[in-house]
DNA sequence: TTCATGAATGATAGCGCTTTCATTCAAACT
DNA sequence: AGTTTGAATGAAAGCGCTATCATTCATGAA
C-alpha cells in the first residue's frame, strides 16, 4: 500500500489474468468486453489504483484530448468568457483546454502556436485572422483542426462576429440621436483586426450619413479602463469637444463615463457614450451603458463544437457568424 | 516539399549521418556535441522541417513541460492576472500553462485535478486549501510539485495573502473614520476560504473595537458586480441602514457604489464603501475606490517560481505570505 | 456433421523519443 | 612506449499505451 510504484496497464492485466489489450479495451471501449472480464479488470484496476498515463496514451493513439487556445490576453472579461464556455463544452467530451496568451505580440503568438503544436493538441482556437507568415505556415502544415474566432479567413473554420457592423450600429445609434461630432476610442490597431473593423464600421456609418469621423476625434489607447479615461480626457480637452463617444470596447466607454463624471460632465445629458461588447458591468453601472451586445459565450461554445466536429471528421471549415445587437440603455440620449 | 510526412528524429539522424542519440542530444544538450556535428544535425533538422514530438518526448523523459493551474473561475480579473503572470514566468523557462476552472464546485475541482494528473503535468497550482478528501489524496499520491495560492496548508508549498488581515484592515479603516454600523457583502462561503477569511477578519476587527458586524448586515452574493448591487440594495432597504459597507471583493464594492448612486445616495458623503483586491477599475472610477491592495501579479510570479524551483528539486514546501496594504481613495470618509 | 460467422480475447509491433551503457579515439600522463 | 583519461558518439532498451491481426470458441446455417 505504501511505496508501490504507479501501477501500469500490464500490472492490471497480470492481476486480472488477462492480456494488456483487454485492459486497454476495458478503459476505452468497455462495450467490447464480456461483463465478466470487464468486472474483473475494473476490480483489479481499482485495487491497484491504476490511472492510465496520458502521455503514453497520447503517443500510442495520436490523440492528446487537449485543445489549445491562444488569446491576446487572459486579462479580459471577453476572452475569459470565451475560454470559460469553451472549457465547459470541451470538458463534457473529455477534452482539456491548454491556454496561452500573447499580449498583442505577433511574434509571441507565433511562438505559442509553435509550442502548442509541438506539445501536441488535437485542435487549436485562435483569435483574429491576422498573423505572421510563419504562423500561417505552421497552422497549414500542422494538419490539425483550427478555428478562428472574432475574425476569420476562408482558409479555416471560424466563429466570427461582424465587427464592422458593430461599429456601424454604435455610430448609427448616435447619429439617429442627432449627434454630429462623434469621437471614438479604439485599441492599438496594428495587431488587432477586431478594433480595426469596429473603427471602420463607425467611420463608414458616419460617411453614409454625410458626416465624418474626424481623425482628431479618434484616440488609440491601451485596452484598459484607464485607457478609456485617458482617451476621453483627450477628447474632452479639445476646444470643440464631441457630444458623443463610441468606446471600441465597453471598458473604454466605461472609463470614458468615469472621466466625464469626474469632470462634472453629465452623462448622458450633455455627453453620450456607447460601448461595444456588453460586458457584465455595462448593465450594472449608473448610467447603464448603451452598447452592442457580442455573444461571447456562444462564440466559445461554437468554437468548441466546431473543433470537436472537425476532430471527429464530421465537418470542415464551417464559417459561422453570430448575430449582434444594439442594447439601448441610459448612457446615450438625444444630442442637446 | 509537399506531401512529406512529418520528419522524425531518425529521419534527421539518417540525413545527417549520425545516430538518433546524437540528434536527441543536439536538441536538448547541444553543448555535448562537437561544433561540427551540431551544425550538421541542425542543418538536417532545419532542412527536413523537423519538430520534436512533445508526446514522445514526454513519455520517454517523464517531463511534459506543462504546468497545470486550476482556478475557481476564469472570469475574474483576479485570477486572470495570476494566470497571466504565471504564464509569463513559466514561458521564460519553456513551460506552458494548462488551465482549468471549477466554477466553485469541489467535485469539479477534484475532477480537474484527476484529469490534469492523468494528462501529465510537471506541477500544479491550486487556489485555496479547502478541497475534497479525494482531491487531497490525489495530490498526495501524485508526487508532483504543488503550490497553493491565496490560502495554504503546511502540507504543500504556498503563496498566500492574509485574508483575515485584509478584512480587518478594511474594517479598521472604517472604524477609524467613526463608522459603527458597518455592513459587508461577501461571496458564497461554502467552498471559498478566501471570502470566509475576509469576513472573519472584519468581524474580529469590529469586536476588538467593541462593535459588532451584525448578521443582518452581512449579505452573501454571487461574485459579480450584479451581486454587489443586489447585496447593497438589501442593506440599503433596511430601516436602520449601515453608514458604510465592505465589499468582500472590489466588484462588490463597485456594484455597491453604483447601487447607492442610482438611489441618489452620495458616496462617500453619506455612505462609505471599501473593497478588497484593488483591481484596475478601483482607481479609475468616480469616486475612486478605497480598497485593500492584493498583489495578484506577484502571487502568480511567486507561484511559478516556487513550482519551477521544486521541479528542479531546489526547494520544498516554501510558504510565502505576500504583504497587503490599504489604499485610501475617495469612496470612504468620516461618518457624518 | 460441417462450416461459416461473429463475439471475446490474446500476441505483438510499434508510437517517437530519451537515456543508460558501451565504444572509439586522441590527448595527456607515467 | 604503455597507460589513463575524458570527450564525442553509437547501440539499444525501454517509456506505457493502442491498434492490428490472429486465435479461440460457441452458435446457427447448410
Amino acid at each position: 500500500m505504501a511505496l508501490r510504484k504507479k501501477a501500469r496497464l500490464v500490472d492490471v492485466a497480470r492481476d486480472a489474468g488477462v492480456s494488456p489489450a483487454t485492459v486497454s479495451r476495458a478503459m476505452t471501449q468497455p462495450e467490447l468486453l464480456s461483463a465478466d472480464t470487464l468486472n474483473r479488470v475494473q476490480g483489479s484496476a481499482h485495487k491497484l489504483g491504476y490511472r492510465p498515463d496520458g502521455m503514453a496514451r497520447a503517443l500510442a493513439s495520436g490523440k492528446t484530448m487537449t485543445i489549445g487556445a491562444i488569446v491576446p490576453t487572459l486579462d479580459s472579461t471577453i476572452f475569459a468568457r470565451v475560454l470559460q464556455s469553451m472549457q465547459l463544452a470541451l470538458s463534457r467530451e473529455g477534452y482539456q483546454l491548454l491556454v496561452a496568451s500573447h499580449e498583442m505580440s505577433p511574434a509571441a503568438e507565433t511562438e505559442a502556436i509553435r509550442t502548442l503544436l509541438a506539445r501536441g493538441v488535437d485542435g487549436l482556437m485562435l483569435v483574429g485572422a491576422e498573423r505572421t507568415r510563419e504562423a500561417a505556415m505552421l497552422l497549414r502544415s500542422g494538419g490539425l483542426p483550427v478555428v478562428l474566432t472574432w475574425v476569420g479567413t476562408p482558409e479555416f473554420a471560424s466563429v466570427t462576429v461582424d465587427n464592422e457592423l458593430a461599429g456601424q450600429m454604435a455610430a448609427e445609434h448616435l447619429i439617429g440621436l442627432g449627434h454630429k461630432r462623434i469621437g471614438m476610442i479604439v485599441g492599438h490597431l496594428p495587431f488587432n483586426d477586431r478594433q480595426r473593423g469596429r473603427l471602420n464600421g463607425a467611420r463608414n456609418a458616419m460617411r453614409h450619413a454625410g458626416l465624418a469621423l474626424l481623425d482628431s476625434l479618434v484616440s488609440e489607447q491601451e485596452l484598459t479602463m484607464a485607457g478609456g479615461r485617458a482617451g476621453c480626457a483627450r477628447l474632452l480637452d479639445l476646444g470643440d469637444r464631441p457630444t458623443a463617444v463610441i468606446g471600441g470596447i465597453d471598458l473604454f466607454a466605461i472609463g470614458c463615463i468615469q472621466e466625464a463624471q469626474s469632470r462634472g460632465i453629465a452623462v448622458p445629458d450633455t455627453f453620450s457614450v456607447v460601448g461595444i461588447d456588453d460586458i457584465d458591468m455595462a448593465a450594472n453601472m449608473t448610467p447603464a451603458l448603451t452598447t452592442v451586445h457580442i455573444p461571447t459565450s456562444r462564440i466559445g461554445q461554437t468554437a468548441a463544437a466546431i473543433l470537436l466536429a472537425e476532430i471527429r471528421g464530421e465537418s470542415a471549415r464551417v464559417q459561422t457568424t453570430l448575430p449582434i445587437e444594439l442594447i439601448k440603455r441610459r448612457s446615450s440620449t438625444m444630442c442637446s
